[in-house]
DNA sequence: AATGAATGAGTATTCATTCAT
DNA sequence: GATGAATGAATACTCATTCAT
């Protein structure tokens, strides 16, 4: 009887939090700020999250969420380690091609002070890694001794870094070429396979 | 004579802004908890700097200047790209070892959003890793088409990140070996080398 | 025919107000509080009130119209200051074993900045007490120039102050015996009777 | 060498705040209109007290503690009951008159949901009363049963209820002349005296 | 009739910065 | 020079009230 809850609202309070927390980091992204963008009134989001900071977590869950569910589908469609990793490599260009704000917004938080990637996702994470060198092991692509971590670290976190560089123009370029997107696979797999 | 600056005073406040950030993040470090810890009135360092950012900025330009040197010395002393990667990496694990809240500042701030590392430094820092190329290149260590991004990534950015994630304990461990030093090296120099 | 407003509904609101008054003051008793505890939508009790406000200012006066009542019904229908004095504080007694919630909603209220017993229900009281004093005259119960504020503080504010003290446990008791309830009304007694 | 704290400050952020909590509630007392009517900044108070609550329980137990020192003294320097009580319902009375926003400050707090008369001040008052029953017991000026709560209510909460009402203008009167104070007193010793 | 989505003015509190001493 | 008293704009958050459904 009352009227609907207004999804596109809260998917507004999203985008805002999301855009603003990239464009002036999680202090600089106020209430007021996300609010105004979002087009609804200040107390609003208090309907959903209790915190500014939960609100910020629950959406870097999700974005986080959407890196793994990638990497997990494609350890079940696909039993060449080469191609996994291309494809994952591929996956978050993608994603930084279509919303770039999704991996800045990622990036900003995981090297915030007060966020981390939960415990959950950090165990599925590492269990995903500890796969992939496990199936790499199995048909001789990568090296044996590998360990979680680094995979972790070339495959997800040297992407990120990378995709971060270029749109922050670190040393220069502020975009890349699919000539460049192969380099950083190629790059990842020498570092991975076994010597 | 003019009394000289209290060479001391400013160097605990330096330390405790350094400490301070480390632990409590740029916003939880307030000048208040600065002064207290530096056991000077909380005015006194804007007699240095004009405003917190500026005397973060600073201390941020003289950590980063240290690593940078680091790189110059051993580009001028050695001519055997492996053993100068390896001294670089050395040498930053040996910085986290001695004073680790050097790199963990370090590492907050060249991922906040109010900070960079200065462009003149980038531009240092593309230099050096131009004639860490050159060199591998001319005696075959290191892939010739290799970029400076690349260099940059692993030398730089990888250890630092790798001390950064075992501090926080981000998959478990929260120290390392000098085996794992070593790992890191042959990761680093594997990645760089030509196919 | 129209619908019939649904009495259990506002009973359940009036319940919930006084409830949450009493437990978290008027401050801390929320409306969405007040009508998650009713079972009611929020904006339903506007349907009757004006304002929070008003809500428990109309509660107020009808708690405070049953001690009237009392008074009132016993000045009716007996004729022996003592016994009536008797009757009353024994009738706020049961009120508070009963349901001392109600004693403890017009206690935190009748001593609350934004309320006040409402100036006919005071005129009431006075000329209630101005009865008993009259009666208490004429036989020689009680003092004669007793003023209607003493029979009012004595009658009416001490036993409710006393229960309060009581159920907060000012002095360390938190319950009260018939031997006490004899004794504050020995203690109301005396002070009004002739000297 | 920096400024001196401004006594005058504090001093003037205390009476705005006791002004206010008797003109406004506490809830209505708040800190802009604190600071204003005090003319310093909102931020200030905070060097002093931690919170609104804490400022506003310090000033409680200041003036609770005026009344305790009274009563102290009186018991030290007189050995006559009557002329105890006496003495400290006119000091009450003399405190209403002088700055009577003392009296409605204590009585405003001593009754709202958040405050309460502290623990140790409860105690002493506790044990004052005590004093006040054995003296009286020995000299047999008052009953012998008496308990602190009964001399508690009579010559605390009676006075200060008498006050409140009368300022308040509960039956009329927003004053009282020396006769009534007398009627207080008399009042009070009558309900305490031996039957 | 009844709901509860949506509002926004109001709250206490923080903290970098200024400047009288 | 060095201090720390004082400022006030900015912050996250609350909640009585309105009104579309």
């Amino acid at each position: 009887m009352a009227r609907a809850i207004d999804e596109s609202k809260l998917n507004r309070i999203h985008a805002a939090t999301l855009q603003l927390v990239v464009e002036h980091g999680y202090g600089g992204a106020s209430i007021v700020s996300i609010a105004r963008r979002a087009g609804v009134a200040e107390g609003y989001l208090y309907r959903f999250y209790p915190s500014k900071h939960e609100l910020v977590v629950s959406l870097l869950f999700n974005k986080v969420n959407q890196l793994i569910s990638k990497l997990k589908e494609l350890l079940e469609n696909d039993t060449v380690t080469r191609s996994i990793i291309e494809q994952l490599i591929l996956g978050i260009f993608e994603l930084a091609e279509i919303e770039k704000n999704d991996i800045l917004f990622i990036h900003s938080l995981m090297h915030h002070y007060h966020f981390q990637i939960s415990t959950s996702q950090r165990e599925e994470i590492r269990l995903l890694c500890e796969q992939v060198i496990a199936l790499g092991g199995r048909n001789g692509e990568l090296e044996a001794s590998l360990t979680p971590e680094e995979v972790y670290t070339m495959c997800f976190l040297y992407p990120i870094e990378f995709i971060h560089l270029r749109i922050k123009g670190f040393l220069g370029k502020t975009d890349w070429s699919a000539e460049e997107k192969q380099r950083v696979i190629t790059f990842c797999i020498n570092s991975l396979k076994p010597v």
